[in-house]
RNA sequence: GGGCGCGUAGCUCAGCGGUAGAGCACUCGCUUCACACGCGAGUGGUCACAGGUUCAAUCCCUGUCGCGCCCA
């Protein structure tokens, strides 16, 4: 027996377990079924389950779900990312709050550290993922770090470094002050800041008093300025190209060149030029070899190391310079300004919105540093992932995200690949005391090849960094699958059929997937690429701590249940649209989840159970050969939608047949059936049996735990078995389109005796006959076939034609060809009654009239297609009808 | 500055050449024997604006305005 109410709380856990230990979920490698697989976007492995997450595994387990269902061997690999600075972050935040730092503790100890932060909270995901249902094949469980992955990750870099497209560097890097480490373009924003732009005074070295003004965002960096750059066509400035100015506060003699990159336009048209600590001073240097000292150590404090100082009258004092050494760089902003002031340098301060670079994680100005690092040659892996997307061997859904990826990706910077921190995958390169570097995949392999190299036994040190964490996440198609061995897994399942992310990730993912996949597979790493939007709080807001109005997912599985949850994302995940979630959308998914319980728990009490003898094509009557019909629609358009990923439409269409369609009218119409004995009660409860039936296997994608719990309950299979049941296909019915016509009918009669009831002001609790006037036998005849559906659901005392003397004071309204005629005696309200029907009356010569001149219209008839004036003939003979019966009946009541 | 997306009922969104739909909200009615997380009936829209193409435009094209995101 169904409780009376549905409590997903006190089941869900122990449905999952059943799934997982009956191992459910489990791929099955040596099966001859076709692979469906999905790569799970690794969490990070100390993370919490956010509603991203939930959006994200909501879609991939619908898809693996239905594919497993439809007998695929689905694949949905589970995994975790080790995050490499997120994860140092937190630890050393842990750290602080011991009054200690990884510095103190060492490398080697503070990476213990990272491993039992690991072992402790590394759990929590995995197990949140679990209650929001998802089928992931947990036995293969992988980590980034793991040692499988780990040798994938070394393999990868010493291939690719053997092929020249890993390569040391010497240029400017993004440089995060506060990790003390180097990020690459993807992690830095551009933040607006008010700041400023100052106008300092430059003199020239040659005694004139003539000077130049530069416009800077950055006057700190002035000590390390090495030229000052003015447009060759700037008539200004055309007369000082060439000749020299005294650098303020260090006595350096800097040149004056002429560079395009100067923008006349912009601030005094000249600039200083500062190749160490600009991207774009650092390609001005490079043209015009300049030098390139740092003034900003690692801590992006002032340095003076890289530069001398000299004494210059009124212009350069080292005694004031030599006090900025290791100030923070916007202390020594200040200082400087205020020294350029006192001299008399500092001719402007204007106002201005600069874009000013910070890292995403740490959310400091980042400081471009003139460093060594270890570089991807990402535009020469880039080509065979830009033909795969040109040709279609992969494709976006939806498809507009190729122009952004096209767009990032024909235009790719080298990417910078290490990074100075602890926790991650050290680079696998040693060195030796000359330099001279070994990349190899072991310890041993680096000896020997030094060895080799020296002809003794030098000793060789590692290479201190790390790699990127997406370096390793790159590799994620065909690592977890055991590459570099020849795993069957990797045979039968890569490439990938779909991925399934948010936009925000591609560059930093999909495309980096994709160059690994296709240099070390040969093939795309999945065909698909369904993109999904942000998840946003009900007002469209970003969700966000500060704002207070970040949802936890898990409290509103603990709420309202994973199914409604998941219902709720199923049917907003529109594509390219947010999803924007709260309580209130979830608690009125629960209404569905809720309903649908309901209707489960009348068919048990009707006792209704599965039949399996009985099948489609045996259905006589048209109540069951209709709500067939409509139940092979539904399942024609969930599928459909779901080939297209378009889980709004799956939702929608699992919604309006199992609430509109199955609820409200099949079970209803049922009921003067149910509570008969024979074989018309047999056939309509094996109808309802076999339609329910359908219906759990329809919607158990998206709603796992209530299908699965109502499948057991009402005996359809073994218990925990419906996630490996057979998803329905269309059939045929027997005599579909006459029980269409007649229950479409019934529907219509229903629903317009309803409305003229309604609107007459008839409580339900007063009865009245429902009559037909100039009804065809046919129409008589399913009328009575339906007689004590229409008494109850349209209220009706009697049914029947109108005999002899049309009855006083009766509402009339017209279906088809007949008039029905319902007398309410001394209830209705003559006026209202008219105003009724003439309100009909004007909305029906409203459409006649647009209709008959569109037929009018002569250019109309000879060039719009053939059925569509065939169909404005019959729509306005139609409405001419009805205006004809509605004239009657006016003419009747007056 | 460049690119993408979006402006449809009070709200959230479908639709996308043939005279507008859903859910929620709102109004009215209902202890109708599964369900008030319910049942029934309604109110509500010159489909942002202006041109153009077409027999026909919410839908296609151009432009304008507004909002969001990405990249410089």
């Amino acid at each position: 027996m169904l409780s009376k109410t549905h409590n997903p709380a006190e089941t869900e856990r122990a449905i999952y377990a059943g799934w997982e230990q009956g191992g459910a979920f489990a791929a099955h490698p040596a099966s001859d079924a076709a692979p469906f697989t999905i790569m799970i976007p690794p969490p990070n492995v100390t993370g919490t389950l956010h509603v991203g997450h939930a959006l994200t595994m909501t879609l991939q387990d619908t898809l693996t779900r239905y594919r497993r269902m439809q007998g695929r061997d689905a694949l949905w690999q589970p995994g975790t990312d080790h995050a490499g600075i997120a994860t140092q972050m937190v630890v050393e935040r842990l750290l602080a709050t011991e009054g200690t730092t990884r510095q103190e503790l060492g490398r080697d100890t503070f990476l213990n550290r990272v491993w039992d932060w690991k072992a402790q909270s590394g759990g929590a995901i995995t197990e949140q993922l679990r209650r929001i249902g998802a089928s992931l094949d947990w036995p293969r469980e992988r980590f980034t770090m793991d040692e499988g992955l780990s040798v994938a990750v070394r393999e990868v870099f010493v291939t690719l470094y053997k092929q020249g497209l890993i390569y040391r560097d010497r240029r400017l890097v993004n440089w995060d002050p506060k990790f003390q480490s180097a990020i690459s373009d993807l992690e830095v924003e551009s933040r607006e800041i008010n700041g400023f732009i100052w106008h300092l005074r430059y003199p020239l070295d040659d005694k004139s008093g003539r000077s130049i003004v530069v416009a800077t965002t950055r006057p700190e960096t002035m000590l390390g300025d090495t030229a000052v750059a003015v447009h060759p066509t700037d008539e200004r400035y055309t007369d000082l190209i060439g000749k020299h100015v005294i650098l303020p506060l260090t006595g350096r003699r800097v040149k004056i060149v002429a560079d395009e990159y100067s923008d006349p336009e912009k601030g005094t048209g000249a600039v200083k030029i500062t190749p160490a600590h600009d991207f774009n001073d650092f390609e001005v240097g490079r043209r015009h070899g300049l030098e390139m000292p740092s003034i900003l150590d690692r801590e992006a404090k002032i340095t003076l190391a890289e530069i001398t100082l000299h004494a210059v009258e009124g212009v350069a004092d080292p005694a004031f310079t030599q006090t900025l050494e290791g100030l923070d760089r916007f202390e020594a902003r200040k200082r400087i300004i205020a020294e350029l002031e006192r001299l008399e340098l500092l001719v402007d301060i204007v106002k201005h919105t600069n874009q000013v670079p910070h890292g995403d994680r740490s959310g400091v100005p980042i400081e471009p540093l003139l460093t060594v690092q270890w570089y991807c040659n990402a535009a020469e892996l880039a080509k065979p992932a830009i033909a795969a997307v040109e040709d279609g061997r992969m494709k976006f859904v939806p498809q507009q995200w190729e122009n952004t990826f096209f767009a990032w990706m024909r235009d790719i910077q080298p990417w910078c690949i290490s990074r100075q921190l602890w926790w991650g995958h050290r680079i696998p390169a040693w060195y030796g005391p000359d330099g001279v570097v070994f990349v190899e995949q072991t310890e041993e392999a680096a000896i020997a090849a030094a060895r080799a190299h020296y002809g003794d036994d030098t000793a060789i040190t590692r290479d201190e960094d790390v790699l990127d964490t997406w370096f390793s996440s790159a590799l994620w198609p065909f690592s977890t699958l055991g590459w570099p061995e020849q795993t069957p897994e990797l045979a039968k399942y890569y490439p990938g059929d779909v991925l399934v992310t948010g936009f925000d990730i591609i560059f930093f993912w999909v495309a980096r997937m994709m160059m690994m996949g296709m240099h070390f597979m040969g093939d795309v790493p999945f065909r698909h690429i369904y993109i999904h939007g942000l998840v946003r709080d009900e007002k469209g807001q970003k969700m966000s701590k500060s704002k207070g109005n970040v949802i936890d997912p898990l409290a509103m599985v603990d709420q309202f249940g994973t199914d409604a949850l998941r219902f709720a994302i199923t049917r907003l995940a529109g594509p390219g649209r947010d999803v924007k979630l709260g309580p209130a959308i979830v608690e009125n998914n629960r209404s569905f989840i809720t309903k649908l319980w309901n209707a489960a728990r009348f068919c048990e009490m009707n006792g209704i159970v599965p039949d399996v003898g009985f099948a489609p094509d045996q259905a006589t009557l048209p109540l069951t050969r209709w709500i067939l019909a409509k139940a092979s629609d539904a399942i024609v358009e969930a599928t459909a939608a779901l080939e297209a990923y378009r889980f709004d439409e799956y939702g929608a269409a699992c919604y309006r047949f199992v609430w509109n369609v199955f609820c409200d009218w099949f079970l209803e119409l049922a009921k003067p059936a149910l509570a008969t004995e024979g074989a018309e009660a047999i056939e309509v409860k094996q109808t309802a049996a076999y339609v329910l039936g359908l219906i759990l296997r329809l919607m158990h994608p998206s709603i796992p735990y209530v299908t699965e719990e109502l499948w057991a309950e009402f005996g359809y299979g073994e218990k925990f078995s419906l996630i490996c049941a057979t998803f329905p296909q269309s059939f045929d019915v027997p005599g579909a389109a006459e029980a269409r016509a007649e229950l479409d009918w019934l529907v219509r009669l229903i629903g317009d005796v309803r409305a003229v009831r309604s609107e007459m002001n008839i409580i339900p609790s007063v009865k009245a006959p429902v009559l037909l006037r100039d009804a065809s036998a046919e129409t008589l005849a399913r009328g009575h076939r339906w007689i004590e559906a229409i008494s109850r659901m349209a209220r009706a005392s009697e049914f029947g034609p109108v005999v002899g003397e049309m009855p006083k004071g009766a509402a009339q309204l017209v279906l088809d060809e007949a008039t029905i005629v319902i007398p309410l005696g001394g209830l209705i309200d003559f006026e209202v009654e008219r105003a009724r029907l003439q309100k009909e009356r004007a909305r029906v010569e409203k459409d006649a009239e647009g209709t008959r001149r569109k037929l009018e219209n002569a250019d109309f008839v000879a060039r719009a297609k053939p059925e569509v004036v065939e169909e404005n003939r019959d729509r306005l003979t139609n409405a001419q009808a009805e205006l004809a019966r509605l004239d009657a009946a006016l003419a009747r009541i007056s």
